[in-house]
Parts: C-alpha cells; structure tokens; sequence
DNA sequence: GGCCAGGCCTCGC
DNA sequence: GCGAGGCATGGC
C-alpha cells in the first residue's frame, strides 16, 4: 500500500495559530488563517486547517506517529485540565478559555536551552529574529519535503529557504564574534558557555531526560546564565515538566494584579506550567 | 528617541 | 539571604 504523502488527524482542543503566537516557541509562523508553518527536528512542517478540528500535516503518516505526535503533546487530555479549574478562579477561567487549542510543545531541549537564554530581558519578536540568525548562521538547510505547497490542502510556504536549528557542535566552532554578530548581546558567553558545557559532556542533555525535577534543576541553574526562569522554561517546554511554574515580568504582574502576589500551584500539582501558559497567553493578547 | 523586553550575575549589606 | 545596579540589542 502507497502511504499518502501527508497526514489528516481530527484533533480536539489544537488549535495551531494560538500555539505560534502563544510565545513558547520561537520558529513557528502564520501564513494565514488555516495555515502555519513551522520548524523542529530538522524539517519542515506545515499544518493546514481542514475544518471541522480536523487537520493535514506536510508529513508522511510514518513520520507523524514517530515525531510530531509527541511534539504536539497529542497524548494528552487537555479537556480535562481544563475542567479541573477552580471554578472560583474567575481570571484562570477567563484565561484558559481564551487561550483554547494551545498545547504544551515536547521541544528539543538543546533548542530550547539556548532560545531561553537568548530571550532573558528580550521582546518575543526580537527573541525570534535572534534565532533566526543563529539557524542561519550555522547554515544546516533544510530540503522540503516533495510536496507541492502551491496545491491545495498546504499553501505557498512563507520563504524560499530554511535553516535547521543548530546542534551543540555546529554552535562550538562558532567564535565570540560569530555568536555575537547575531544580536546576543551579553548573552553570547552564556551561550559559549553552555555549548561548552554540553560539548564536554559536563552537561548530557539525553541523560537529563531520567532526572527528577528537583535534580534537573539543580543542573540547569548549574550553568552559567541559565537561573530559575529559564530553567523553568527548559523543563517546561523542553522536558515535559509540566509542573514547572516560570514566572517572567509578565506572569509577575499577573500574579500580583490577580492573586495578591502570590499564585498557588499546589492546586495543579502536575499542570501549573499549562496554567501558566493560558494566562501568560491571555495577558499578551488582550487589553483589558 | 525613549522605553521595555518570557533575567542573570555581581556586589554590598 | 536579599535588594540594587549593570547589562547589549531590537522592536515599537
């Protein structure tokens, strides 16, 4: 039997406009309204509303089941940690059903390691313009899959060329000047220091995957220009540990305008990080 | 042109 | 242990 050349799944509770603009990651973009694309694992992806909650992916059935699956968190409830809200909770409440369809993404954690360094005391926009830099920089093109974009259910992909983000030994060949050329700023010895850190093998980003999460902390704070907040998103978006609460200048506010300054996450013990992401979202999105 | 950004490090107390 | 100051640069 000929596998079709990309993948259809009616998925509830996805919704992939709100995950790009959601902040979490940083190479996913809108084309339009029923079109995103995006970059991880070295390839392209594009995503294709259908109606219905029902989507095509550019992949092969194969490849969905073995990447993007995972990478989408589709094994997940997120009904269910919806409806385990305080119902009192009226700014949660608000905020999750704003920020509906967003999913918590099982990113690379190297990626996510040195796009949240990269963020500290940064705007989201300028966040992925680093990045970008970064991918192109280290120049691992991507080839497209054989897939005609221009024919319908997938769209004319935004650019002519894309660029995988960097492994840990392409960034150690780069100089302080290479890495600083891309706009890091103060941030370019963080970023020598953590590549080092894993080129050494001092770090093994593999073997993180088997820490508890007070360990894994421990190690990430461990490293030179990564502390709570950052640390907290590594685990969070890069480690699946949903139960990490990272609180940056906005969720500060959040947190002190609608909780008088102090956010109980004993309530979610194992899904803090999705509220967090809900309110995160919302705040971003609204003027109220 | 000024202000703020998904903060962290160092120093002084 | 904790608060203040400094930090490079981009986007609005």
């Amino acid at each position: 039997m000929i596998e079709h050349s990309f993948t259809t799944r009616k998925i509830d509770c996805f919704n992939p406009n709100r995950i790009a603009l959601s902040g979490q990651c940083f190479r996913w973009s809108i084309i339009d309204d029923t079109h995103v694309e995006l970059i991880a694992f070295g390839e392209y992806l594009q995503i294709a509303y259908l109606g219905d909650s029902t989507f095509a992916f550019s992949c092969y059935e194969s490849d969905f089941s073995r990447i993007w699956e995972d990478y989408f968190d589709l094994n997940r409830d997120y009904i269910s940690v919806i409806d385990s809200i305080d119902p009192e909770d009226s700014y949660l409440t608000s905020a999750s059903s704003f920020s509906y369809g967003i999913r918590i993404l099982k990113q690379e954690p190297f990626e996510t390691m040195i796009s949240y360094i990269i963020s500290q005391r940064r705007s989201i926009p300028s966040i992925t313009t680093c990045v970008e830099r970064l991918c192109r920089l280290c120049a691992r093109k991507i080839i497209l899959p054989a897939l005609c974009f221009e024919a319908s259910p997938f769209t004319a992909s935004l650019h002519e060329e894309y660029y995988a983000f960097p492994e840990a030994k392409d960034l150690n060949k780069l100089t302080f000047d290479d890495i600083s050329s891309i706009g890091a700023g103060y941030r370019t010895d963080y970023i020598m220091n953590a590549t080092k850190d894993i080129c050494s093998g001092r770090i093994d980003l593999t073997y993180l995957y088997e820490l508890s999460d007070d360990k894994l902390y421990e190690a990430l704070i461990s490293m030179r220009g990564i502390g709570a907040k950052v640390a907290n998103c590594i685990m969070l978006f890069g480690y699946s540990r949903t139960s990490r609460f990272p609180i940056d200048v906005w969720m500060s506010r959040i947190v002190e305008k609608n909780y008088g300054g102090s956010f109980d996450t004993s309530k979610y013990p194992d899904t803090a990080g999705i509220m967090q992401q809900f309110m995160f979202f919302y705040e971003r999105n609204t003027f109220r």
